[in-house]
DNA sequence: TCAAAAGTGTTGATCCTACACCCATGA
DNA sequence: TCATGGGTGTAGGATCAACACTTTTGA
């Protein structure tokens, strides 16, 4: 795809690429962020986990291959699985990341709700959602941290880097409610954000935030309530129209580092 | 890459992807932003201005691909290069995107300072610096606008991408001294934002905010002094060790906007 | 002495944080 | 009636946009 491609390049000719999705789908349940894993049944790795993923098809594109994979691993409709949030990640290319052959990797992350259990169209029999350590993830732009556990090929680095993008990505733009049910209470969005950043925040002023960014929730009319447990019952609201937050919703520690 | 992969897999038994890495390169000129393009000698797109770019070597990763052809491009030595501001944009990776073969395209963006004139290293002796529409690009996370020009293949799309992901990196990293040369002066720190937003921002202000954020740029000690045209001298900085601004430096639309 | 660019000061508006406080519900 | 979570109000501090003003140079 370049000026610099000799006349006769015939593509035979170079060993070839193998080009792969793999998938960091997040989830928030119990407080608790979980990514979906699968545990792999043969050679290399056999055993260990792993990110879900699978080859492109002859002739799709990497945004279809990761949306059928995204069906596919949580047992949902590809009709169902067209609405969750999907976003390319980044492409890594190591050229040993795969002992077998070259494989370059296209990564994407995937926002859920609480889902049911998955259970695999097949493939997936061994698929799981595990939580990830509470702690903070490191502030965006510090590269060069350790994995945070030890999963197959460069998946930590995979994950670590899908993590740290969404703890980003939450500042700036709406995708919180990508977590969140169809209807949801300001409380379940706010434990969105306490649970991603891994912070406390103020309620009231986390109410005031959201509803004063216009496009960001809209209140659902007919006035049904809904608790998340006892107390008072919440308003309900859905997802608005808007993407990005302006002016955006800065994690506490973000104001006090370099 | 996945748990999904069949036992007997051969890499040969489907069509061989080839993958690439396309270049987006920008710099700051004359109060215009940028970009090399080269133009294509031979079929498809002959005669059609095309980002740089190039396949990856049999034991090349994508970063070093880019690395590579950005060296090649520029003109400069693989040192030089090194220092060059350059990161991942996305993936692109549409069946018919090239209508030869299947082609994956890594796509990187790289910020420059004023460099002489391209002359390639053989290969690029069609590389020019063309200057982009000023108008303002357009918010970020907004898709779907028509292109800026008339490039080979998906081109357009990429530039498009990679000029709207700066005008955001702008507002919360600072990236802004790429752009720069090693030392400068912050009314050429604030022409770059000026350029890539297509605004006028109030020297006053930007002054306090550049120099209220602890490592964004740091004086240089010996008081040397230098010009911009006529005026008082300034004082020189370079870029500090900081990637991140926090609070960020919002585009004076976004404040405005949903 | 004038234009142009650098740099400092100030002021009023706005935003944000940290609270105090009331409301509705289940146990 | 108490604990729990939802929701409103408010005062002080920090931040910021806008603009006036001084300084230093080349022409």
């Amino acid at each position: 795809m370049s000026a610099t491609r000799p006349e006769g390049y015939d593509p035979y000719a170079f060993e070839p690429f193998a080009v792969t999705v793999d998938l960091a789908v997040f989830t928030v349940r119990e407080s608790r962020l979980h990514v979906l894993l699968v545990e792999r049944g043969q050679e290399p790795y056999r055993g260990a986990w792993a990110l879900p993923g699978g080859f492109l098809l002859p002739r799709e594109s990497a945004e279809t291959a990761a949306r059928r994979e995204l069906a596919e691993e949580t047992g949902l409709t590809e009709q169902t699985a067209a609405d969750l949030h999907l976003e390319q990640l980044r492409t890594y290319s190591e050229p040993d990341r795969d002992p077998r052959m070259r494989v370059v990797s296209v990564a994407y992350t995937a926002l859920v709700p609480d889902l049911p259990e998955p259970r695999g169209g097949g493939d997936a029999a061994h698929a799981r959602w595990m939580p990830l350590p509470s702690a903070a993830p490191p502030p965006a732009f510090g590269r060069g941290d350790p994995p945070l556990a030890s999963l197959a090929f460069d998946h930590d680095r995979i994950l670590a880097d899908a993590h740290e993008r969404i703890g980003a990505k939450l500042e700036y733009t709406c995708l919180a409610t990508a977590f969140c049910p169809r209807q949801f209470t300001l409380g379940e969005l706010q434990q969105v954000y306490e649970t991603v950043w891994g912070v406390e925040l103020d309620r009231p002023n986390f109410r005031r935030k959201v509803l004063a960014t216009p496009g960001f929730v809209e209140a659902v009319e007919g006035e049904p309530r809904r608790t998340g447990g006892r107390g008072k019952p919440a308003a309900l609201y859905r997802a608005g129209a808007a993407s990005a937050l302006h002016p955006p919703l800065l994690r506490p520690e973000g104001r006090h580092q370099t």
